[in-house]
DNA sequence: CTGGATCCGAGACGATACTG
DNA sequence: CAGTATCGTCTCGGATCCAG
């Protein structure tokens, strides 16, 4: 966007947006990415293809697969082929995507711990509006 | 953790679809959503509207107000108006949005940190799949 | 200054069919 | 079993204009 080389002695703290690790956390911040790190961290263990499909409830092939090979390009995840017949492929994490996956099973954690709250604050935040005639917006 | 009525004793560890903790990652799992929250947390202080604009460099005002109703409404962030003229509004975190903060300033941090490495990842896989004539996908 | 409203294109995503 | 390919939908997100 603008590149301000030190134009701006007011502004110490910005998130650029060519900051390569922006392109990180971008993998990182979809739902399904965190699910299947958290999966794969549960477990403990390399989880073949179906596995995953039926652990994560509502996903679908194609999603799961985009995602495990954003994973894998980013070296959070590791696909082990085993030629056997059927094929049998694993999938699991690397050092990097156990060090990910604590930080994202966290955030799961919390999540879960906190539904009550924070379900509780949106029906407060949406009768609010409601009530609101003229809400000072 | 999660009650499954009981189905398949073989899938302990699912993640259902319908677990309402869900539509909390899905609000936290965006990028503008880990951004913001970084941000408030880096500052250690309320921003105003125009404030964080200018320190999450690439993000639109729409997306920024989208994010901070979403934010707002599941109760990680406050928003305070000052009715003054000019109006100046104010976002902060709340005791909730600051322990998100935590943890998805974790992952901004490990983001940052492991940029390298990942990038790196990145390359290999590339080359990888350029070389290979026939990858035994 | 802090937004709301609208238009619109690009990409996400789901469903389905097919293959080694 | 573990995918790839294709298609259609639909939401996300950017750009622009407008308002209190």
């Amino acid at each position: 966007m603008d590149t301000y080389s030190g134009t701006d002695a007011t502004a110490p703290l910005t998130y650029r947006s060519d900051c390569p690790s922006r392109t990180v956390i971008e993998v990182i911040a979809n739902k399904w990415a965190l699910y299947v790190l958290a999966a794969l961290r549960r477990y403990e263990r390399p989880l073949r293809f179906n596995e995953l499909r039926r652990v994560l409830d509502g996903i679908t092939q194609k999603m799961l697969t985009q995602t495990l090979r954003a994973l894998e390009r980013d070296g959070l995840v590791s696909r082990t082929v085993y030629p056997t017949v059927p094929p049998r492929v694993e999938y699991g994490l690397t050092s990097l995507g156990v060090q990910v996956g604590q930080l994202t099973a966290a955030i799961a954690d919390w999540s879960l711990e906190h539904t009550r709250e924070i379900l509780a604050a949106r029906i407060a935040f949406d009768e609010r509006a409601a009530t609101e005639p003229a809400p000072v917006r």
